[in-house]
DNA sequence: AAGTCGTCTGGGAGCGCTCCCAGAATGGGA
DNA sequence: TCCCATTCTGGGAGCGCTCCCAGACGACTT
C-alpha cells in the first residue's frame, strides 16, 4: 500500500517551477487527490484538501495552463479582434471603451481577454492561425468594413464568433450585436427639425461601413418623412475629424444656407464645429450640430458641448459576451443579430 | 521496416482537428519528420518536406499551441498590463496609443500581445496567477502609482518584466523605459518665460505618480532658475479634464494676475482652457497654456490648438519590447531605467 | 455474517507536441 | 572492396495536467 508519508522539501533551484506532482508529494497524497483538491472537486476529504492547499501555498505552486488546456481542450480565454486600420483605432475613443468593457465583462465570467488588432489584409492569415491554434475558446470580432476578408475567413473556423456591429459581409448565419443606427440618425434629424432647422446636411462615414450607410439612410428617411428636400446636402467623410472639417467646408460652398448638420460620428462633428467657426457661423445660433456615438470623453468636452446620439458600448459588449458564453456552453442558439436601441443626449450644440 | 505508404483520407468528423500524427500519416512519413518539416528544421529531404506541407494544407492542419508550449516552455506571447483605474484608461488617449504600438511592435517580432487591465487591488491576485500560469513569456507593465502593489508582487515572479514609466515603487533592480518628465516640464516653462509670461501656474497630476511629481519638479526648477517666485501657483489635479477646470478656477481665485499655465497633461490643459474661457480670459492673449503628452488626437484639436510637451509612446514601447526581447533571449542585461527625451510642440495656445 | 451503498484514494492512460537517440540510407574517400 | 562521415528517418520518452477506473474503507442495511 503506497502511502506517501515522507514530506519532501521544496525544490531548491528557483527557476524550476513546482508541478502538481511536487505538491502532491509534499502534501503526502497522490497527484489525483491533489488535482481534485485544487479544482475543488467533490470527493476529497477535508483533511487532504487542507494538506494540498497548504502545500500549494508553501511551494508557490501555480498550475501550468498549457498542460491543463491540452487535456481539457479549454483555455478560458477569449479573443477580442479589432479589424480596423491603425489610425482609426487610435483616434476613435469608442474602441477604448469597447476594450475596457470587454475586459471587465470577460473577467467577471472568469475569462481572460486576448486583444488582437488586424490592421491590414496582411494580418488576416496570422490572426486566423492564432485563433485556430487553440489559444482561445471563442472570439468577439469588430470588422465593420464591407469587403473585409476576415469575417469570411472566420466562417470556416472551428471557434465560435460573435460580431460587434453588423459585419460588412452578409450577416446571415452569424451572431452579431448591433446598434440601431438608422433609428439613431432619425432621432438626430428629428431633433434638428424640432428646433426649427430646415436645411439639414449630413457628413457620412465610409459608406462601405454598414453602420455609416444606415446612419445616412436614417437621415434621408427623417427628412423625406418631413417632406424636406435634401438634394446635395450629403457629403462623405471617413469618421475622422479632418474629414468632418473638409466635408463641412464643401457643404458650405454648395449650400451656404444650411442651418443643421448631422455628423455620423462625434469626431466628424468636432471637425464640423471647427469648419463652421472658421466660416464665421456660430453654433447653435446659426447652425445646429448633432453627432453620433456620444463618447463620454469627447462629446461633452466640445465647445459648445455636443448633442449626440447616445449608444452604450458596454451594453453591446455585455450582450456579445452573453451570447458567446451561451455558445461556449453548447446551448443551441440560432445565429441572428441583436439590435440595441439608442437615445439622444441633448446638450448645447443643437 | 515500417514504411507508411497508404494515404489515409482526411478526417470526416469536422470538429475533430487533425493532429500532427494525422498529417504525418497522410504525407506518408513519421510524426518526427512532419514536425521537422513544419518547423523547418535542418535534415529534412526536400521531398518529404513538400509532402508534409501539402498534407498540412490539405487537412487544414494548425498546430496545437498548448501541446507545443507544454514541451518548449515558450508561448510566444507577451502580456501588456495596464494598472490604472478604469476611468483613467478610458479617458486617456495615451493608453490607446500604447496598446496599438505594443501590438504592432510585438507582432513584428512574431509575438502575440495579451492585454490585461488591473482596475483595483482586487485584480492583482488574478493577474499574478495569470502571469504565473505560463500563459506568457514576459510582460510589459504600466503601473505608475506609488503604492501600487503590483510591481512588488511582480518582483517575485519568474517572468521577465519591463516597466513603462518609472514604477511607483523603488525602481532599483527593475527594467523600465521612462520619459524625461522633468526636462519636459522645464521646456514648457521656459517657453512660457520666453513669450513674456511671469506669473506661471501649474496644474499637477496625482502626486503619487512619479511622472506627475517630476513634472512639478521641472516647473519649479525652471522658475527658480529664472529667479521667479512661484508661491501659491501650484494646484493639484488628477490628469482628468474636470480636475484641470477645477484647478484653474481655484488658481484664478488665488492669483488673478496669472498669465501662464503649465498643465501636466493635455486633458487638464483642455479643462484649463475651458475654465479660462469661462473667466473671460483669452488664450493665448491673456494667458499662455502649455500641456503635456502632445496627444495627436487631442492637442491639435483644441481651440486654440495646444502647445504641448511632445513624447512618443511608440518609441517608449519600442524600447520596452527591445529590452524584453533581450531578456527573453537570455542576454545578461543590467536592470536600469532608459530615459527618453521629449520636445516641445509649439502651437497657438502659448 | 454477508451484502450494499456512498465516500475517498491512487494508478494508469493519454492530450499533441518536441526533443533525443539509434539506426537506415547515401556518398564519397581509402 | 570496405569504411567512415553525413544526411535523413522513425520510435520512444516525456512535458504537466485531467479524467477514468478499480479498489479501499467505513457505515449502513438485510
Amino acid at each position: 500500500m503506497p502511502r506517501y508519508t515522507l514530506r519532501v522539501p521544496p525544490r531548491c533551484s528557483q527557476d524550476e517551477r513546482p508541478t502538481l506532482e511536487d505538491v502532491a508529494a509534499y502534501a503526502g497524497v497522490s497527484r489525483s487527490t491533489a488535482s481534485r483538491a485544487l479544482n475543488d472537486d467533490a470527493y476529497v476529504s477535508p483533511r487532504s484538501r487542507a494538506k494540498v492547499l497548504d502545500a500549494a501555498r508553501d511551494l508557490g505552486y501555480s498550475p501550468n495552463q498549457a498542460a491543463r488546456s491540452l487535456v481539457t481542450r479549454r483555455t478560458d480565454a477569449v479573443a477580442v479582434v479589432l479589424s480596423e486600420p491603425e489610425a482609426k483605432v487610435l483616434d476613435d475613443p469608442y474602441f477604448a471603451t469597447v476594450m475596457h468593457a470587454a475586459y471587465r465583462e470577460l473577467a467577471a465570467t472568469g475569462v481572460q481577454m486576448l486583444l488582437m488588432f488586424v490592421d491590414s489584409r496582411d494580418d488576416v492569415p496570422r490572426t486566423i492561425r492564432f485563433l485556430e491554434g487553440g489559444h482561445v475558446d471563442g472570439a468577439l470580432v469588430f470588422a465593420p468594413h464591407q469587403g473585409d476578408p476576415l469575417p469570411t475567413a472566420l466562417r470556416l473556423l472551428r471557434v465560435p464568433v460573435v460580431f460587434g456591429g453588423r459585419p460588412g459581409t452578409k450577416s446571415r448565419g452569424t451572431h452579431a450585436v448591433d446598434f440601431d443606427n438608422r433609428a439613431g440618425a432619425r432621432l438626430a434629424v428629428r431633433h434638428l427639425l424640432q428646433t426649427g432647422r430646415r436645411r439639414i446636411a449630413t457628413v457620412t462615414g465610409m459608406l462601405d461601413h454598414p453602420a455609416a450607410a444606415d446612419r445616412l439612410a436614417g437621415w434621408r428617411e427623417a427628412l423625406e418623412e418631413a417632406g424636406i428636400d435634401h438634394t446635395g446636402l450629403s457629403e462623405a467623410g471617413d469618421f475622422t475629424m479632418a474629414s468632418g472639417e473638409r466635408a463641412i467646408t464643401a457643404l458650405l460652398e454648395r449650400a451656404p444656407d444650411l442651418d443643421g448638420v448631422f455628423a455620423a460620428s462625434d469626431l466628424m462633428a468636432a471637425g464640423a464645429l471647427q469648419a463652421l467657426r472658421r466660416a464665421g457661423r456660430t453654433v447653435p445660433d446659426d447652425v445646429g450640430v448633432v453627432g453620433f456615438d456620444d463618447n463620454p470623453s469627447v462629446a461633452p468636452a466640445m465647445s459648445p458641448p455636443l448633442t449626440s446620439v447616445h449608444q452604450d458600448p458596454r451594453e453591446q459588449i455585455h450582450q456579445m459576451v452573453k451570447r458567446l458564453m451561451a455558445l461556449l456552453a453548447g446551448e443551441p442558439v440560432r445565429p441572428d443579430t441583436i439590435m440595441l436601441p439608442v437615445t439622444l443626449a441633448v446638450r448645447d450644440s443643437a
